[in-house]
DNA sequence: CGCGGGTTTGATCCCAGTCAAGTCCCGTGG
DNA sequence: CCACGGGACTTGACTGGGATCAAACCCGCG
């Protein structure tokens, strides 16, 4: 029994894909564990992989590799992920996941992916869904990268990072919540230097700090002040 | 009888979601068709909109509007896209879809999109498919605007536009592709400023030219070794 | 003819990338 | 036990790509 289906899970804030019960109900067409340490990877980009997964346990990132040799986070991968299923659909990973910390992760064959779509429209449904919000996470990463600076960029990660965590219940009694990441991946995953995400991190220190692996917020309503997160509405539309 | 029906759809570099076999399967679902002017929003950002769409003819653009103003495109809408999908499952659009050209699109209803799941899980599976495929895109998207400069990200988006646009033969016997936005727009999209997109614009003029809403690529080789899309395999394995 | 939106070009400034040390910490081996 | 080395983090000095400001220019249109 693995945490993640004892702790209380819910679509939170559009970064909670499975509900505890959807999960058990994949466990039937689950096809083995993978258990991954740091710095292992779970596939490659480019691989055509007859597998995806959800992360039970551990942190990871997705990266993209460039020709000149740069690495772009694309995105990354928390408790109750679904990774690779854009992989099994689009013939051939497009960024490669790396386990961050030591991972559990629930393994599925991609053939058994239309089995379910037929026994099952409902979870079909609900992995069109997934999708569907990852899509949602992806463009406002979209937005962060094209018009934040480095302050906004990095605030706003921040954020977003420690409110996927909470939701998950990752969150301890001091209000920190694990963060097993390098700053060259927070660099990478922004699009700044790692000399730069390092200042950038300093001068938001009295509002957020990440220490020994481990994130606290003491100040969200500030951070998010400089996150700017998108508004809803168009400014030129009428509020209602 | 739409040009989209009639022309070779293909599934084409990823970037051609549907056939014309599944189009026409889709048609039997479609609650009505939307015509638009150009500068008209088929849906705004945060609309819990009852529809999704599949775009027949014209372009248009998907932006997101941040706190301070700016705007930032988070893809643009071609003949053959779906559009507002995620919209539809995720609560909420994330993004408003406004047409730069005159827009002919197909609309569809979320309600029965259940009763496609129960019907046809083979288009089930496409659905799904096609919300990986726009994945993958935002990916490299992400990949653009985290690691490019300026004369590199307007390199890819120029090659990106004419590769999916004569995917879906909309190029003439002059090799030219329609492209009816504006500056500004190709701006917002590669986060770059209008002088400087201008700027970039002019300089790539030799290898390719955008001139009265047309596009014209002499040189692919050249703009693609500019580009330095994103290698397959990460640096440090094996090739094989 | 004048107006407005889109495009072009030049001049200036600053955010963030790069280079280069230096610190802290942990694991390894003499 | 301490010396050494390597990896992550920190800090300062310098530089440059791209943002910003400003001013034309080039249409189509009322």
């Amino acid at each position: 029994m693995h945490p993640c289906q004892t702790c209380p899970l819910r679509r939170h804030d559009l970064f909670m894909p499975f509900s505890a019960e959807e999960l058990s109900f994949m466990m039937k067409f689950r096809s083995g564990e993978v258990r991954l340490a740091p710095g292992e990877v779970l596939f490659h980009e480019g691989d055509e992989s007859a597998y995806f997964y959800t992360a039970l346990e551990g942190q990871g990132v997705r990266v993209k590799h460039l020709l000149n040799g740069e690495r772009q986070v694309v995105n990354l991968i928390f408790p109750g992920d679904v990774v690779g299923l854009q992989a099994s659909l689009a013939g051939g990973a497009s960024s490669t996941a790396i386990a961050s910390s030591p991972m559990v992760l629930c393994r599925f064959e991609k053939r058994r992916l239309h089995e379910l779509y037929c026994s099952s429209p409902d979870r079909a449904y609900a992995l069109t869904w997934i999708a569907a919000v990852e899509e949602h996470f992806l463009g406002e990463t979209i937005a962060t990268l094209g018009q934040r600076d480095a302050t906004q960029r990095v605030a706003w990660a921040l954020l977003k990072i420690y409110n996927r965590l909470s939701a998950v219940g990752l969150a301890q009694e001091a209000g920190d919540v694990p963060l097993p990441l390098r700053q060259r991946d927070l660099a990478d995953a922004m699009g700044l230097s790692l000399v730069h995400t390092n200042k950038t991190l300093a001068r938001l220190r009295p509002l957020a700090r990440w220490e020994n692996g481990r994130l606290w917020i003491s100040d969200a309503e500030a951070l998010a002040e400089i996150a700017m997160t998108d508004c809803a509405l168009p400014p030129d539309r009428p509020l209602l």
